[in-house]
DNA sequence: TATGAATGAGTATTCATTCAT
DNA sequence: GATGAATGAATACTCATTCAT
């Protein structure tokens, strides 16, 4: 199969490159297959046209990014400590590849609305971690039983992909990996001082 | 000033009609102006280039946006209170305007980096409001001391606009502004279960 | 109507010399253009596409050439003498326009199959001519009563089309409007030898 | 030589299907070499290029053509017999085969003009034999001493292929061979009445 | 102010052909 | 001989912007 083979990779890796550095609108098929080291036509040979490219990328980078995550979070038991795993994970894995981060930060989301479906499809790989998550933490009783998960999700979610989009467009000028564990305490208890339980 | 005559205003609503019906990469200046029933080159003497249009676009949303949320918060003594205005009328504006919440949440981010910088730039105007509640929660005892501001704008943005998001790419098939109260505590409080104070 | 503004004649007639000099296959939009002394751009103001410069031409130029003929054969009373018209008109306009001659009867040709069948829904316009004077020959006396109007509109204009395009082929070498008496003898009279009536 | 191996021959009768079936222009080298069962690259070692594919398959199957109707015509005496021997072959053997027809008729037209020279020359081979038919009836009396060949044969030849192709473009609707006899009769006596010799 | 005809730069994709195996 | 992965040249069309009226 296609996929397996090591042109496919390299087009993909020369894709992020080319992409983070030039925008997606400056990230010409010709562009990528220099950077790939291919002929123009041999990137046809792999994917259907140009925006398989993208989705490919997207779901070949999500697809580790979530293994990896799995892997770390299997070995936890409580739910928070799996949420910190989570935020750990996802932002040392974008740190790690500022490329990868710019990419999927900002220009992966420049394209059109059914390429946006698409991706999103992919995405929702993604989700179902979150979601596992914060429904095991609703069964130990760590996470409030009145949680609606979809919200809970979408707060998770937000304010990560929120923290990493902030810290690309910043120029990553800070530590993102140092912000887990305060962001991890925000998502557990909010803004507000906590209670006393009545 | 332009910026006050009626073909201004014209032409703006009906870029957002427009976007919102075409999407952005169908969105050309000839159909915009169709829409607003005034010749190609008119635009131009409103609006530097088509970039211009949609900055624009934005600000005076954006504006109106700000301006309506900043006089019912004003009227809040407490800062949890200011916040559930804020989410609520967030909400309750955009769905009293699909076709604006379509180009804010989805349209306008298939922006080049540079053209996403600008409307940034525009957006701190709403943040700075955000980071005004945080504090006086702060100062007012109601929101732990050592709250980050940076990071809990953060998660309060990335949720209000997660939620939106969603919402919107759903096709409104849920009532958003119910999830107020919802999205309210989880600001306040977080998944966990709420902890005695010490 | 754009067909009748100066420029739409204008690209049409440069078609003809670019396609004429450099066959279908090498006539790009970009050289038709710099013919006619326009952009490239304005091509797509007058025309669908490269296949609309295409059908348009051979439109505009047959419907001239069936006026023409049309009038001259008005005059005639006798068929023989419409179908002698038909030839030396046919002949001497496309002597008359080189560039014209190799355009109907080798470029033209080398369209596909949908655009062969409008080309040809523009051709019966001419065949309408051909018809008209079999069937007046017919009525008159002249000609067989049993003529199958369908197998000798085919003759006539198979045996013009044949002549035409050999005389193209052979890079007019001869003089082709000398040879309108033979063949319209040809036509009338067939190979051969007359037979006394019965 | 190569042209008598198998595969020679199974290439291109792997052409004339698919060029039938999908057009010129939608016959690319690789769908004839997979309708064959061959590799893309063992076309070439039967095959300068492909339009040599496409001179060779005139080449081949105008061969047998012509043999085919020459061996019929020896054993005619008189031109005219000859005359309707030829046309009946015609019309019979591309009845009989229409994805040949097709690809004479219509796809192979649509070639450039350097090809289109290869292909007449190809083409001489059959208008030879039309020439010899009418020579021999000048000879013999039974036609006009009059005829001028190279017109009489572009009638011959014009009138059987208009029929042809006009048989083609409508679909085989009806039956083609039957209307030899009628064909014949106008090449032989034209459209006029019979007038009596002087 | 307002118009809208004209401009022309910019790019994804196909496919005949090659050549290392 | 046979293969088929790789090559890379080549081109129609769109649309933001201008400027003569």
């Amino acid at each position: 199969m296609n996929r397996t083979k090591p042109k496919y990779k390299q087009i993909i890796d020369a894709a992020v490159i080319v992409i983070a550095e030039n925008g997606y609108h400056q990230s010409q098929v010709s562009k990528i297959a220099k950077q790939a080291g291919v002929a123009d036509g041999t990137i046809y040979l792999y994917f259907k046209n140009k925006e398989d490219i993208l989705v490919s990328l997207f779901q070949e980078k999500l697809g580790a990014f979530i293994e990896t995550i799995q892997e770390e979070i299997n070995g936890k038991s409580f739910a928070a400590d799996k949420l910190l795993t989570l935020i750990e994970n996802h932002f040392s894995q974008l740190a790690a590849d500022f490329h990868l981060a710019v990419v999927t930060q900002l220009e992966l989301r420049q394209s059109n609305k059914e390429l946006r479906h698409r991706i999103n499809d992919v995405l929702k790989g993604y989700l179902v971690v979150v979601d596992s998550i914060i429904k095991s933490g609703i069964e130990s009783g760590e996470f409030s039983e009145e949680l609606d998960v979809r919200l809970a999700r979408q707060m998770i979610f937000g304010t990560i992909d929120e923290t990493v989009t902030t810290w690309v467009m910043n120029e990553q000028r800070y530590d993102l990996v140092g912000l887990s564990k305060q962001v991890h305490h925000l998502l557990i208890s909010g803004c507000g001082v906590a209670q006393p339980v009545k």
